[in-house]
RNA sequence: GCCCGGGUGGCGGAAUUGGUAGACGCAGCGGACUUAAAAUCCGCUAUCCGAAAGGGUGUGUGGGUUCAAGUCCCGCCCCGGGCACCA
């Protein structure tokens, strides 16, 4: 072999044996202890792009680690291949969807095996394929049957010029992308799954979830956000129906001053009909963006509807608005109004005039200013009659007892998560099984009759729907009476696909049931790696979909995955890499220049896997210069010769002191890699240890014999971040095995032992000396030697000592 | 606006349970090798004062707790992610 390190003959041929070997591809094997190491698959894009290594790499290690921990490893990757993408290069270029994503599939699976990940390819899964959106399309018929889905109007964002339903990032301004015209929000029937129904158990769930990180169930809990509250009634002058709100303040209630409903309430549509003021408003309302950050920076408007409801305790008449931040989709579409005791009612009131009343007042006895500012804090209740002093918990009940004493009122507990809509007005998806008949309305396309598949070749044109247009898709029998009926042309959510891959890939080929026995073997997947971008809503639909398989009797598990690490991004001059900034560095240069060992050094090197990172092309150097000096030393210490087996009794002071360094660092890895995920400081340990091996200039036989245990244990544990120059390593030291099937090193315990350890010794909490202490010193010891020091002296000279602490094996202060 | 993160040398970062701030690497400076350059190797490198020994200052910002705070608590500023049709 030669001399000098050549990254691409080393790292084809490591390629080149691990597939001969078929080395990553695994069965179900009873015996053997199972580690399922999954990363959220990728949207085929075209390219990988560098934050598509940084994850695959971050799971590829976890993947390799612990299969050197004796684990049996599935690492599968696939194809979240549906989504807007594919429909814009369609637009743009005249590619049939479907042609653009398959073409990048095989791109990217080129570049993906260039960069040596341990997968197993057999079970590769591709979501735009019959054979897997056919099981899904099956669930959605059996949530069907179980009432799990239904269909109801909400809004869309209606680009009427273009006569298309736009995305959120398609509507810049209030404009669609394309057309620039004024999107309107349009109401039409779509179908949605009730993930709502498992709120509960979806939240109660978290607090067992040790593998979680803390950051991402705080999400997803402030997400589902459950909360207690009364939903009661206002009777309406001159109305029938009594208007009903939903409050988790009824405390507040004696403060209510006015009411709210949403532009869409038929109060406000009666309003309308009779003043010209309130239907231009209702009007403006329409245009109004619907996204939740939209709706809460923007300027609360609203206007009087001239009718009052009436206030069900105190019997005093409140004024009915309607106003641009109550949404008719949530909850009742209208609100009561405390603006005394809530941020945003304040600010309305204020700027619409409207009085201000305090019943809440610190419990302090202090006194606030209701008019200067608002007051949130729970207190005790004042102006509010025979409830005047209550705590809240008190006022709570009492008035929540009362209303439900006379049936005008009970107890609820909302979620602030509302229920998953699925329809898509898209082409590229897949179909929502469904056909529509005059006769029967909306019946499931039969289990014998799946898929209902998604015509490949069609024009995109970007105007209209292309499904719409295509009867041969359309027009079909009814499935229950056989009447002419036609299909369901809406498409699913592309978060449907994502919600149950990492279970499929258990059984991909499996063709009679969506998942089979062999998901009991896979499932749950031990270790998830993915963008702290899909914090919530991958992670929640998952998680809800995880149950409906569930409650199918397709698997036993609940919560599809035991541990979660959620990687930063990979930014380059402080931004988001991103073909608009014109950042972006393209990995393959980087392959072709330095190898892909060095690719994955970099990423695993540059930054803790959690936080973002910045891209470097001298750290990148850097990394390459490692690898050729790792390399080297390894190659000139075989050139020397054999080197004979380490004799713990025969070691001089230094070579103990490498071995311990060996011993040290092999703990410090195994931790950082298994435990803390800290890949970066591994590395760091890595190449401070190398340093260590590089100045030891002993050629005794022991002298070599410790130097060869030094290098063996770095090329296992580096083995996972940079598997070729492992593998190829491995082999210069002499092994016939091969380097996946060997074991991770053991720390000997009794050479980690240190004869003489290094405290420091601080005055008030200043350092002023280091001391070098015996191992098993006394507390006394450590004192008298601290004290006795010259520069410690001159701190403490003529002083009296009030305090000394000392920390064994770290550190003395001396208090004066 | 709300929820979740983050802020440490010229740069990326380290400091794991409140106990030596700046490991490791990059860049820079000095040196060796070379006809020269590249590559490689050796040394220095938070900052200020000092010849040195040593000392002062220092982890976005203002307070607080503690013998001891990058780490814990309270307020503020800035940056990033999510907010239900980007994936």
């Amino acid at each position: 072999m030669s001399t000098s390190y050549n990254p691409e003959t080393v790292e084809l041929t490591a390629q080149k044996y691990w597939d001969d070997a078929a080395s990553f591809e695994v069965g179900e094997d009873a015996d053997k202890d199972k580690y399922y190491c999954l990363t959220m698959f990728p949207y085929p894009s075209g390219k990988l792009h560098m934050g598509h290594v940084r994850v695959f790499t971050i799971n590829d290690v976890i993947a390799r680690y612990h299969r050197l921990q004796g684990k049996h490893v599935l690492q599968p990757m696939g194809w979240d291949a549906f989504g807007m993408p594919a429909e814009n290069a369609a637009i743009q270029r005249g590619i049939p969807p479907a042609k653009w994503t398959y073409s990048n599939i095989e791109d990217m699976r080129g570049q993906l095996k260039r960069l040596g990940y341990a997968y197993d390819w057999s079970r590769e899964v591709t979501t735009c394929r019959p054979e897997y959106y056919r099981w899904e399309q099956w669930l959605f018929t059996r949530m069907f049957e179980k009432g799990l889905v239904y269909r109801k109007n909400s809004i869309v964002n209606w680009d009427p010029v273009d006569q298309t339903v736009l995305a959120n990032e398609q509507v810049i301004d209030g404009r669609g992308w394309r057309s620039d015209a004024l999107v309107e929000r349009r109401e039409i029937p779509q179908w949605f799954m009730k993930i709502t129904d498992y709120a509960d158990e979806l939240l109660a769930e978290l607090d067992r979830m040790p593998g979680w990180p803390d950051s991402v169930k705080t999400m997803q809990r402030n997400w589902i956000g459950r909360s207690e509250g009364v939903e009661l009634s206002f009777d309406v002058i001159g109305e029938d129906e009594p208007l009903t709100v939903y409050t988790t303040r009824p405390d507040t209630l004696m403060g209510v001053t006015y009411m709210a409903v949403a532009a869409e309430h038929p109060l406000a549509a009666r309003a309308a009909a009779t003043d010209p003021d309130i239907a231009a408003f209702i009007e403006e309302c329409k245009t109004m963006n619907a996204q939740e950050a939209t709706l809460e920076t923007m300027e609360k408007k609203g206007r009087a509807l001239g009718i009052s409801a009436v206030h069900p305790l105190s019997g005093e008449e409140v004024p009915l608005w309607v106003a641009n931040f109550v949404l008719m989709s949530y909850g009742t579409g209208a609100v009561m109004a405390v603006p005394g005791h809530d941020e945003r009612d304040w600010e309305f009131a204020k700027k619409h005039g409207l009085p201000i009343r305090q019943v809440i007042a610190p419990t302090d006895g202090s006194e606030i200013d209701i008019d200067e500012a608002v007051y949130l804090e729970h207190g005790v209740l004042v102006n509010s009659g025979d409830y005047d002093g209550l705590d809240f918990d008190s006022a709570f009940n009492a008035i929540a007892d009362e209303f439900e004493r006379t049936g005008r009122g009970s107890r609820k507990v909302n979620y602030r998560l509302r229920d998953w809509g699925v329809s898509r007005q898209r082409y590229w998806g897949t179909p929502i099984p469904i056909v529509y008949c005059d006769d029967c309305d909306a019946v499931p396309v039969p289990a014998d009759q799946l898929p209902v598949v998604l015509p490949e070749d069609v024009e995109v044109t970007g105007t209209g729907s292309p499904l719409k247009d295509m009867p041969e898709f359309v027009n079909t029998p009814c499935p229950k009476c056989g009447k002419d009926a036609r299909r369901e042309t809406d498409t699913f959510d592309t978060f449907v696909e994502s919600s149950w891959y990492f279970a499929r890939y258990a059984c991909p080929d499996s063709d009679a049931a969506m998942l089979d026995s062999r998901v009991q073997y896979w499932t749950p997947v031990d270790q998830y790696t993915g963008g702290v971008e899909h914090a919530i809503l991958h992670l929640l639909y998952a998680r809800f979909f995880q149950r409906v398989m569930r409650d199918e009797g397709l698997t036993d598990v609940s919560e599809p995955f035991s541990n979660l690490l959620t990687q930063g991004m990979v930014l380059k001059d402080g931004a988001k890499m991103s073909k608009a900034k014109g950042n972006t560095v393209d990995p393959q240069e980087l392959i072709q220049k330095y190898g892909a060992d060095t690719v994955r050094l970099f990423m695993m090197f540059a930054a803790p896997p959690e936080q973002s990172l910045e891209w470097s092309d001298d750290g990148v150097q850097g990394s390459f210069r490692f690898l050729k000096r790792f390399w080297s030393a390894v190659v000139e210490h075989v050139a020397a010769g054999p080197a004979c087996a380490v004799d713990r009794d025969a070691l001089d002071d230094e070579q103990k002191e490498l071995r311990r360094k060996t011993h040290q660092t092999i703990a410090k890895i195994s931790d950082d890699i298994g435990r803390r995920h800290s890949f970066n400081t591994a590395v760091a340990a890595s190449m401070e240890l190398l340093n260590a091996v590089n100045k030891f200039a002993d050629e005794s036989d022991q002298g070599r014999a410790v130097v060869h245990e030094s290098l063996q244990a770095v090329v296992v544990m580096l083995s996972p971040m940079v598997p070729h120059i492992c593998h190829a390593l491995w082999q210069q030291l002499g092994h016939e095995e091969e380097l996946i099937d060997q074991r991770w090193p053991d720390v000997d315990e009794a050479a980690l032992a240190q004869e003489l350890v290094e405290m420091v010794v601080q005055v008030n909490g200043k350092l002023r000396a280091r001391i070098a202490v015996a191992a098993d010193a006394h507390k006394d010891v450590a004192e008298a030697q601290a004290l006795g020091n010259e520069n410690v002296q001159r701190f403490i000279a003529g002083k009296e000592i009030r305090k000394i602490i000392v920390v064994p094996g770290r550190l003395v202060n001396v208090v004066v």
